[in-house]
DNA sequence: AGTATATTTCTATAATTCCAGATATATGGA
DNA sequence: TCCATATATCTGGAATTATAGAAATATACT
């Protein structure tokens, strides 16, 4: 990822509205929700939250589908990644101990059902 | 984390001069840069400098110690995983299938030596 | 074709952010 | 105390962004 994009990404994140509606598209993964139904869920007028949805489109972060006369929204978790990863890079060569925690932190926010036990996936 | 917080970091983020000192701190860790240096490495004024170090300072995402005259700057990655971690919050909960992969995927970042066999810590 | 629904694009105003010059503060040394 | 160094704050003008009204486009149904 190069610098420009994700600086977009990061400014398309950084706005309420707009990070509310990612992290609501997140919360929906994988089924998507249409722009209508976002507008009303986060009660945004249906013009501010089409230019909202467009500049996370334009950013990579989300993808449209239409279905008939409305269009999907999803979250796209791997631009994220991308993101978290520009700006990890070059930190770890040669020294994973500095960003290791971090990863290995970031782990139980996908195992909520398990307490502390850690489960090795096979 | 709250959402205020979050947008903070993420503005703080979406600038370029800022993300450059962001991922310069970063590879700096974790001995930090003064802030001099910094400007002096990103070839920004150094008035311009101090505002943008305030503001990512504002957003928790580096820390500040003086020494003598100088002030030494360090990235606070704790503070990229909890806006990471804020993004992804009632996503993976009862499903952490869907941001398991986006974790796995961060984790290389951290072992650039090892090609692809996975090294399990001790 | 005509009407209703879903969403986007155009437009203008208000608010915010970026930048660097000038100035102020803090530390260390002669 | 006086001077040099390191960094921060104040200031104002230029550029960017947010917001929602009005109009346009796309689809579906009759």
């Amino acid at each position: 990822m190069e610098s420009e994009q994700a600086i977009l990404a990061l400014a398309a994140l950084a706005q309420s509205t707009r990070l509310e509606v990612f992290r609501l598209l997140v919360k929906h993964e994988p089924d998507g929700l249409a722009a209508g139904d976002i507008a009303r869920e986060l009660a945004v007028p249906q013009n501010t939250l089409s230019s909202h949805l467009s500049i996370l489109s334009r950013a990579g972060l989300v993808s449209a589908q239409r279905f008939g006369r409305s269009i999907i929204y999803r979250a796209e978790l791997g631009r994220l990644q991308s993101v978290v990863l520009f700006m990890l890079r070059d930190c770890c060569d040669g020294r994973p101990e500095i960003c290791a925690p971090l990863i290995e932190g970031l782990a139980p926010c996908c195992q909520p059902k398990s307490k502390s036990k850690r489960r090795v996936h096979v």
